[in-house]
DNA sequence: CTTCTCTTCGTAATCGATTTCAAATCATCG
DNA sequence: CGATGATTTGAAATCGATTACGAAGAGAAG
């Protein structure tokens, strides 16, 4: 822990930190003789460079943060990859920040990357844009994942959340018949909560069929808000006939109550949701979903995101949308097997 | 990113910028008055710290990184977490480092962690210790988590490998009857793949049975290598009844390979595993698996390390161990809601 | 041989905060 | 009122690397 550095070797040579700097920093104009014994006595004195000097003068500190709200659901972990195998390809670390949904939290994990000196941010927020304000007055750069903020104008790379849901619900209507389709969203501040609505109104508007507000709930991403609510609504008189969850946690809570109530999915209820549960669908391939390219949606986040530290001067913002893929399975009362509705 | 300093403050007011960073860094001797005035001034200029700066000088930055093999398998995710919440709530960050269990990556981030200047680590290896070597070298604070590395002293905090592995195979030869028990163990090189070789022997000893060692597979903790190596004992004229995988990874691979031969288990194979699948078991509970209490884990681990890194002089390394969960399911054979196995 | 250019290298400033040492201020008391 | 000790404050060094600027030396051209 004494750590050399390169005034140490400098000495050792006799020469300044500064050749010693200019050599070890790659192609500046250094002797090639000198090079070779500044590289020679930096690898026998067993040196390493103190990344934080470093940063500290070149106010670059080669690590971006990204902010997701949920690490247990595979959809986030899977972003999660993207980000740092792409990051770390192009020699930059990652600070992983787990917010839990919270705003608060992801508040303080802002002011933290701030005066951490990260680099950028990829950000999937849970807040309603205030909490990354300070990112916008600092001029930090940042792309959005996953979920749009809209009072801001960053990069972002979303999924076709819009047409994913229309495309479930539609499945709902046109094959399965159903007419009554309970939603369950997430928060009614998250783009993906509001666009998954939308989604599924369209749908609904398609077919003649009418927008009944009691069959929305917007609540938040978690297994407890689907368990809550289907709870009830499963329990009511006139119960809806199939459901559409507006994530896999949510998905997975419903499947949970109807389970308590002793009803059978798909035969009693069916059930669409948004993000497949990776290692469950390998086993038991059950939840029709649609399935987000995660892991893609990290890496080109990522890679837009170093664009903009790169300093490419890159004035209007992109987004990129990906479509979800469909996978239809059990859990809507198809068939395993069935054929693949297209996109 | 202009970037205000204690230099603008101390301008302001007309005081020193000494003055200011005692000001801000708490209680060292500073008129009332004047810590006021600074903290007020700081406040209205927007200042923010540059953590840079403070870790060069301090020796410190309160960041530590957590080294693990695959983020996309619950268990690790789970001990993510753990590490994750324990760190920031004492104020330090964690960098996330996955190594997909390939040596050479582990090697690559150790050598970046230590040029970061990260305050500790905890690891969860892959490797055989000489990835770490530059660790113990320099005197960096590790504690290893979920794998020991036999070469090298640190704290650990780690599961009863082979008392989990013990109890279940117990359980296949004590309750199912089986005699003929497939392992599909991780790489000898990592300690719970050895210890739960060992403990599978042990329960064999004690009930009188052979130990068979073309029944025993070392590979690799990830789902390919169960399949292929399931889809070849299965295949085979006499293939064993029950199949302990050393890994949920692996068993899935297993199951998958099982479903391609048309084979069912519990029926025509028991298969008990180390791991939950977390949300899979939600919905589908299924696996009789020896569950480590992987967020204690990463929690422990981490409180172990800030304590070294806080300066306590801990001379003897610590060792943590904790007891698995045995949860009795489907897949070894018994009925669902059979009783609970004690440990 | 002088002058000029080009390469190579050293001096010193710099990044922003912390900290040591000493100076300045203040209060207390004989 | 001056001495003594406690509080506050400032000047300057420091952490380790980068870099602007200029000097020294080598080689080329006249």
């Amino acid at each position: 822990m004494k750590g050399v550095t390169i005034y140490d070797i400098a000495k050792e040579l006799g020469v300044s930190p500064a050749t010693v700097s200019r050599a070890l920093s790659g192609s500046d104009k250094v002797k090639e003789e000198t090079r070779r014994k500044i590289a020679e006595t930096a690898k026998r004195l067993n040196y390493t460079p103190n990344y934080l000097a470093r940063s500290l003068k070149k106010k670059q500190s080669y690590t971006i943060a990204l902010i997701i709200s949920d690490v247990t659901n595979p959809f986030f972990t899977n972003v999660a990859r993207g980000v740092e195998d792409t990051a770390s390809r192009f020699g930059f670390n990652t600070i992983f920040c787990n917010t839990d949904e919270d705003p608060d939290k992801e508040r303080v994990y802002v002011d933290l990357m701030l005066k951490k000196m990260v680099d950028g941010l990829v950000v999937s927020s849970c807040g309603d844009g205030r909490t990354l304000l300070p990112l916008k007055e600092k001029g930090m750069p940042v792309v959005l994942v996953d979920r749009k903020v809209g009072k801001f104008h960053w990069d972002c790379v979303v999924g076709d959340s819009e047409g994913g849901a229309y495309t479930l619900t539609r499945h709902l209507i046109e094959v399965h018949g159903h007419k009554e389709i309970a939603v369950l969203a997430g928060p009614l501040t998250i783009s993906t909560s509001a666009e998954r609505i939308a989604g599924y109104k369209r749908a609904l508007i398609e077919f003649g069929l009418p927008f009944r507000s009691e069959l929305v709930t917007a609540g938040y991403y978690k297994e407890d808000f689907g368990y809550r609510i289907a709870k009830d609504f499963l329990s009511g008189e006139k119960r809806p006939q199939a459901c559409f969850a507006g994530n896999n946690f949510i998905a997975i809570g419903v499947v949970r109550a109807a389970q308590e109530h002793g009803l059978r999915i798909p035969e009693d209820l069916a059930l669409v949701t948004f993000d497949d549960l990776e290692l469950a669908s390998l086993l038991f391939p059950f939840f029709t979903v649609a399935k987000q390219p995660a892991y893609t949606m990290g890496s080109l986040a990522t890679q837009l995101l170093l664009e903009r530290i790169g300093g490419e001067k890159i004035k209007e913002n992109r987004e990129v949308v990906l479509k979800p893929e469909i996978i239809i399975r059990r859990s809507c009362g198809c068939e395993p097997g069935k054929q693949v509705l297209s996109g």
